[in-house]
DNA sequence: CTAGGGGTACAC
DNA sequence: GTGTACCCCTAG
């Protein structure tokens, strides 16, 4: 894997010094390696930096409260950082109070440049971006946030890409085409943003689920009875995520632009959902409003012995949106592949298993 | 991570 | 009771 560019390094640190859940000692040790990354670059990045502090200040429980108090004045009183603080932080007198006012500045931190983008391509800046893009940035945003994404945004414009030829000959391509391996490419680096978007609105506020309609039981969605050509798509040539995303924000820039003197293609998704590690937990109806609060990584301890069967998870059945969306990532990328094809479609799988895919692709070749 | 075996739930 | 759907476990 090469090396992270300065500029990519810096998209991540000012996520993540905003990423409350990201310990302290590990932050550090991110800010001190190589590309070396200057923290005065972005509001976000210094008051992520200058909060950590004052957590740290405030974070020793063996301390005295006067000790604590006086720890935290000292940092509120650094001149790098005295400026990322509100004046009613260092005019608070008591630690639990300023403790409270310290939880609500993390709250309120701005969006991350990483949020920021994936807003403007998937979540509520999409219309507008998509509206105005041109058929070239259109055919780019297309592999950027994937054919199910790509089919819900348009819908809401009131649009259909299958009217777009390029866009045809773009998703039709052979596998072996050096077009179809730009894709494949392009659509790792999906993958990753997308990833990354979940996770940051996991953190950051509240994340409007989009569940499928509810479909109910598939009538038609059958499985060819050959099994698909695997198109494997391991061993091909990955641009990078900064040089789509490169491309694409300067291709943003000339259809429509945006606030700010740097914008770029990261910005943030608030469609976009991740989900805690709780195995108790059914997802689809209790997602807390604001997430920053999160404090811990700790995760509930599974009770030992023999598991009660199906307690862990509530039995959802398949919608035919995900069934055909299944056929068609096994068209794409193979039989087998399902890591990919989960990747592929995060939304429409983001309740699914890999195995959840395997299992059900098996049902399917099996009972239809 | 994936494939395959197998258990349980559910509809008929 | 039977067939199917969904899920879990485990080996490679």
């Amino acid at each position: 894997m090469p090396p992270l560019a300065a500029a990519d390094a810096f998209l991540v640190l000012e996520y993540l010094a905003g990423n409350r859940r990201v310990p302290h000692p590990v932050f550090s040790a991110l800010l001190a390696a190589p590309p070396p990354v200057t923290p005065h670059n972005s509001p976000r990045l210094r008051k992520g930096v200058a909060l950590r502090a004052l957590d740290l200040a405030l974070s020793d429980s063996d301390a005295e409260a006067s000790v604590l108090f006086l720890s935290a004045r000292a940092v509120l009183a650094e001149p790098d950082l005295v400026s990322c603080f509100p004046d009613h932080l260092a005019l608070c007198d008591d630690v639990v109070v300023l403790k409270r006012l310290v939880d609500a500045e993390w709250a309120s931190l701005p969006a991350s440049s990483l949020e920021a983008a994936a807003d403007q391509i998937v979540g509520a800046g999409a219309p507008h971006t998509w509206a105005n893009a041109d058929q070239d940035t259109r055919r780019k945003l297309h592999l950027l946030v994937g054919e199910s994404m790509e089919r819900e945004i348009l819908g809401k414009l009131g649009q259909d890409r299958s009217t777009d030829p390029q866009d045809d000959e773009v998703a039709n391509a052979p596998s072996t085409s050096g077009a179809n391996e730009a894709d494949r490419a392009q659509q790792d680096d999906e993958a990753h943003l997308d990833r990354g978007n979940g996770n940051a609105d996991h953190v950051q506020e509240d994340c409007a689920h989009r569940p499928q309609e509810p479909v109910e039981k598939t009538t038609d969605a059958r499985v060819p009875k050959k099994p698909v050509t695997s198109a494997s798509i391991k061993g091909k040539g990955i641009a990078t995520s900064s040089h789509v995303t490169e491309q694409i924000a300067a291709d943003n820039n000339k259809s429509h632009p945006v606030k700010g003197s740097k914008p770029s293609l990261m910005e943030r998704n608030p469609t976009a959902c991740a989900y805690e590690w709780d195995d108790s937990g059914d997802s689809e109806h209790e997602r807390p409003q604001r997430k920053r609060q999160l404090p811990t990584y700790e995760r509930e301890p599974r009770p030992l012995g023999p598991r009660p069967p199906f307690l862990n998870r509530t039995r959802k059945r398949w919608t035919e949106i995900e069934e055909k969306t299944l056929i068609e990532g096994v068209e794409k990328y193979g039989k087998g592949n399902w890591m990919q094809i989960k990747i592929a479609y995060p939304t429409v799988f983001a309740e699914r298993s890999t195995v959840d895919l395997k299992d059900k692709f098996r049902n399917m070749e099996r009972y239809h």
